[in-house]
DNA sequence: GCGTATCGCGTTTTT
DNA sequence: CGCGATACGC
């Protein structure tokens, strides 16, 4: 039996750590250590003797359950490695797999994800004729989140409609229909939407008693992370799951509930008790995280929350400074402002990745993002588009996507539309023909193709034709599927396949780490990688709220805390949307250590390209101004970046790739006077500078000057 | 007239 | 990137 000590765990964790029988309902306030409360709870378990394939840790992205196995495993010796982890989606994926026959179902089904489901109902909005001459008909977007809103919320649509949506009661009819014909389009094309895998699990467990059983069985000790996020078919799994045994422990915090638009409802973590009536409720209140000042203030955003656990939060972190505010003249300004405080972190020797700029929506860093690029700073973008999301890795995918299931109608109208002269209609009509055929594959052949892309059309059979003939293993089949893609690539993308190349590049190497195409095209939906490219790169982090919620970092730089941007101007005033866009600044500010700052521009550019004078975020109206700084604007002087280089009577000139010979001394308009150490491959650079320590730098962007 | 290609502009958050 | 408006071609 393995060593195991806990002693450096607190009171309450501890108390967590160790009951292993009964329910237990851990309230965590952020920062609170609710990650290493689990890592050890996982190597208790495991020191007590439970076998590692009892344990079923669910966790809400797939990277927080390996990042939980592998410190538990350095705990314990190696023994992890057969506890069962990951998110609610993929350990469905894999039951449904097994168990497809006794649900009804093929096997060989496709996960798609939302942009998917959202071709689907506009495609069939449109072949319906809806919202053709009405003008008010809700967006592909809407439709989808309502639709999902009530499998969410196990709830008719009528329902939904009635409490949640009374604008659109007009629409009711059209959306029934819609939703009826969402399904079968589905179950005709052997399709599963994330909702669908989360209703079949439950099907499973309650349609299946044997299977239940053995479930439960296997799975002694459940685990959930982060149950504040989770929805009542996710709830009543676990509830499902934990029946016969109630060895169930779910650590949540509803102060930081902010996935609501996907069908998450906070009230399940205060209901957890009526479900299992015997639960211990252990609150763990102590701040590890972050300096007083800063816990001071995240206390004082959320504390006008309208409903919340009681939980107050102290932390023991001596010193620290006051977060700052502020008030940028516009977005321009703003980013200024941010990329010089990034550079006084760095100077003071705090990490890049140690850095992050936050935002409500993707688009907010834009601005930053150039000013960045032009400094030749190297930067993360999470949140926003993934890899897997753009045009030209679907189509990748699709192939690949039809050897499992050839009746998967998207993806062969993907493949038709990369065709010249197909477009939606021509690509619809074949795409129906083959998946009501007996065998879609001979039927392909017998299409009926027009004259003018005979050619083409051939071609894609021939193809077609040798790929099936492979039995070869997914990195020989992309190998494959790339010759004939390549021109077709080439020609959709003219303007700018350089750049999309890499991502293809990209997805060659994270094939190459499968043994089947199964596994990996359920993971590239399931799990998208992010376009970033080579992890652990000390790089500053650009992200989304929300894609940075369970992280921390040194220093967090809020930005576009501007009325209409935060929050979102669709959130109406003093809803539930309000409240949850307050919780969505508190998760904001909640992930910094030692520095915050917060920061909006008093103008921005809004549709009708007038600029506009905008206010502070109300929410920073409702914090106590002693509890913040606030910095005066300075009148900027332009930075040395934006003026052009020019000969000077020492000869300072432009440096070019030739002149950049290790050794060589340079300047750059950031990080001042270095000297070259090493010609990085892919037009990369290191550079030691005097002041900023090793740095690589994009040849393509970086402004060196030679000295 | 139907279907396809092209251009310009605005973009909530995501397993 | 995706959408709508507009232009072009069979």
């Amino acid at each position: 039996m393995p060593d195991y000590e806990y002693d450096t765990l607190n009171e309450a964790q501890r108390r967590a750590v160790t009951t292993t029988t009964g329910p237990v309902l851990v309230i965590a306030g952020a920062g609170s250590g609710k990650t290493r409360t689990l890592v050890h709870r996982v190597a208790y378990l495991l020191a007590e003797g439970v076998e590692p394939w009892h344990i079923l840790l669910l966790t809400f992205t797939r990277k927080a359950a390996q990042e939980m196995l592998w410190r538990a495993a350095s705990l314990v010796g190696n023994f992890s490695s057969q506890v069962t982890g990951g998110t609610f989606h993929a350990i469905a994926n894999n039951l449904l797999r097994r168990y497809a026959d006794l649900l009804g179902y093929p096997s060989s089904f496709s996960i798609i994800d939302q942009a998917d489901a959202e071709g689907i109902v506009n495609l069939l909005k449109s072949s319906l004729g809806l919202g053709r001459e009405n003008r008010q008909f809700p967006s592909k977007r809407t439709i989808v989140s309502i639709l999902s809103g009530a499998v969410n919320r196990s709830i008719s649509i009528e329902d939904l409609i009635d409490r949640h949506h009374s604008h659109l009661a007009e629409h009711l009819d059209d959306l029934l229909t819609l939703y009826q014909h969402y399904q079968s389009y589905k179950r005709q094309h052997a399709l599963m939407d994330y909702d669908d895998l989360l209703v079949n699990w439950r099907r499973l467990l309650i349609e299946q008693p044997e299977a239940r059983e053995a479930l439960s069985r296997r799975f002694a000790y459940i685990m959930v992370d982060e149950y504040q996020d989770t929805n009542l078919i996710q709830a009543e799994i676990v509830r499902l799951l934990a029946a016969s045994h109630n060895n169930v422990m779910v650590v949540g915090d509803d102060s930081q509930s902010i996935y609501s638009f996907r069908g998450a409802d906070f009230h399940n973590i205060m209901r957890f008790p009526e479900l299992f009536p015997d639960a211990t409720l252990i609150k763990l209140e102590e701040n590890y995280r972050s300096s007083q000042p800063i816990l001071s203030l995240t206390n004082a955003i959320i504390e006008a929350a309208a409903e919340k656990y009681a939980k107050t939060l102290f932390s023991r972190i001596e010193g620290g400074d006051k977060p700052k505010l502020y008030a940028a003249q516009d977005e321009r300004d703003e980013a200024l402002f941010v990329v010089e405080a990034i550079q006084k972190l760095v100077a003071d020797g705090v990490p890049a990745r140690e850095i992050a700029v936050l935002f409500r929506s993707g688009f907010h860093s834009f601005k930053l993002e150039l000013e960045l690029t032009s400094l030749g700073f190297d930067f993360e973008k999470r949140g926003g588009l993934k890899l897997t999301e753009s045009a030209h890795m679907k189509d990748v995918l699709a192939f690949l996507r039809l050897l499992v299931n050839p009746r998967d109608g998207l993806s062969w109208s993907r493949v038709f539309l990369q065709l010249d002269k197909i477009g939606p209609k021509t690509a619809q009509k074949f795409t129906a023909a083959l998946i009501s055929a007996a065998d879609p594959w001979q039927e392909l052949q017998a299409l009926p193709v027009s004259a003018s892309v005979r050619v083409g059309f051939a071609g894609l059979c021939r193809f077609f034709a040798g790929l099936r003939q492979e039995d070869a293993p997914p990195l020989a089949l992309y190998e494959k599927i790339l010759e004939y893609y390549q021109p077709v690539f080439q020609r959709l993308y003219a303007d700018d396949y350089p750049k999309r190349q890499k991502d293809l590049d990209q997805l060659k190497s994270i094939i190459s780490g499968y043994a089947d195409i199964q596994s990996f095209i359920d993971d590239t939906t399931l799990d998208p990688p992010d376009t970033g490219g080579s992890v652990n790169r000390d790089r500053l982090v650009l992200s989304t709220i929300h894609s940075a919620k369970g992280l921390e970092f040194d220093a967090v730089l809020v930005i576009g805390l501007a009325e209409g941007r935060f929050p979102h101007s669709a959130a109406g005033i003093m809803g539930a949307q309000w409240e949850e866009e307050r919780r969505l600044l508190y998760v904001a500010a909640t992930r910094a250590r030692k520095h915050l700052w917060f920061t909006y521009p008093g103008e921005l550019m809004p549709p009708d390209r007038m600029f506009k004078r905008v206010a502070m975020s109300p929410f920073l109206g409702e914090i106590p101004p002693h509890l913040y700084e606030r910095l005066r604007p300075r009148h900027r002087s332009i930075p040395a970046s934006f003026a052009r280089p020019v000969a000077t009577a020492t000869m300072i000139k432009a440096a070019t790739a030739a002149d950049l010979t290790p050794g060589r001394r340079v300047s750059h308009a950031f990080f001042g006077a270095g000297t070259v150490t090493a010609l990085a491959s892919e037009g990369r650079l290191d550079v030691h500078f005097d002041r900023h320590g090793l740095k690589t730098l994009h040849l393509d962007y970086a402004k060196l000057m030679l000295l």
